[in-house]
DNA sequence: AGCACA
């Protein structure tokens, strides 16, 4: 069958410059995780041998990137859109959204650190944004932080007198449509529902994604190749569910549970890279026996037991 | 808002 899914489609305008994915072993998502956050990436070592520890009165001054950027938005997205996809990940800050007539609509989100944009990137990267273009977004690091978050040490541009004084480092850039706002957030049916009466044979062409990014919701769990699936339907058997996950590159095995109460899923991948493509591309993608929200997915607590290993 | 199997 088709493998390919997880493949981002090719770059749509001229200000698309961002990079590939990288491939399994070097992505940040197979990075080992040491403690609370989900996504360590190779995070800047200790580079110096050891000497200047602890003399810095200020907290360390990373250029490092912690702007996405987000290509393959429809030409009617609404600048509240990406905020409310964004808004609900640890260390948002603001997004920006350009949206042009001519060229591809695409969209930057800023967060405190690196680590923190890296867990969005993973959460939203390939996600299904409009059902009726049929649209996924591609999320990554952007090349360039914002221009006017907190400027660096020495930046020229200090000539304009508005003084920043935003608590916690948020600050705004002044541009157009920029978002970063912290009350509400109400554009929930920006996104018309999933085509209902659609026959989901096949979810690589007509299967409905997450159809609302707005209520999309970050989970916890550290990476795991293993993923938990839930809110299936009573109805919704095994066999459907491996056909889906099945066409997933890395996929290994799926095992459902259906004793006890509400049906739920095991599906285990090779690693944490393929586990989190399909967890990115299935998030609350409706089955056919789906009934309003479809599928949840979230890394496992454990990974599944391997105790057969064919060779 | 629910995480088993070895």
């Amino acid at each position: 069958m088709a493998a390919s899914y997880y493949h981002p489609p090719p770059p749509h305008s001229s200000s698309y410059a961002a990079p590939p994915p990288p491939p399994p072993g070097t992505s940040p998502y197979a990075y080992r995780h040491q403690h609370h956050h989900a996504y360590l990436p190779p995070a800047p070592p200790p580079a110096y041998g050891g000497y200047f520890d602890l003399a810095e009165p200020h907290p360390p001054p990373r250029d490092e990137l912690r702007t996405l950027f987000i290509a393959g938005l429809p030409a009617d997205v609404k600048a509240r859109e990406v905020y409310n996809l964004f808004r609900d990940f640890p260390g948002y800050v603001s997004s920006h959204l350009r949206a042009g007539k001519s060229a591809q609509a695409y969209a930057f989100a800023v967060f405190e650190d690196q680590q923190s944009a890296l867990a969005a990137m993973s959460a939203t990267n390939g996600m299904a944004f409009d059902l009726e273009k049929n649209c996924s977004i591609h999320v990554d690091l952007a090349k360039s932080n914002s221009r006017s978050k907190r400027p660096r040490t020495d930046d020229f541009s200090r000539s304009s007198e508005k003084k920043a004084r935003n608590a916690r480092g948020i600050s705004d850039s002044g541009a157009g449509s920029n978002i970063h706002m912290s009350g509400m957030g109400n554009s929930s049916h920006s996104l018309n529902g999933y085509p209902s009466a659609q026959s989901c044979t096949n979810f690589g062409a007509s299967t409905a994604f997450s159809k609302d990014p707005s209520i999309f919701a970050p989970q916890n769990n550290p990476p795991c190749p293993t993923l938990f699936v839930a809110n299936l339907a009573e109805t919704c058997s095994e066999r459907e569910l491996t056909d889906v996950f099945s066409s997933f590159a890395g996929f290994m095995k799926l095992k459902m549970q259906n004793k006890s109460g509400a049906p739920v899923a095991f599906v285990d991948f090779e690693d944490d890279y393929s586990s989190t493509e399909a967890l990115n591309r299935l998030q609350g993608a409706i089955l056919h026996s789906s009934t309003a929200e479809g599928m949840r997915l979230e890394y496992a607590k454990s990974r599944m037991g391997m105790r057969k290993k064919r060779s």
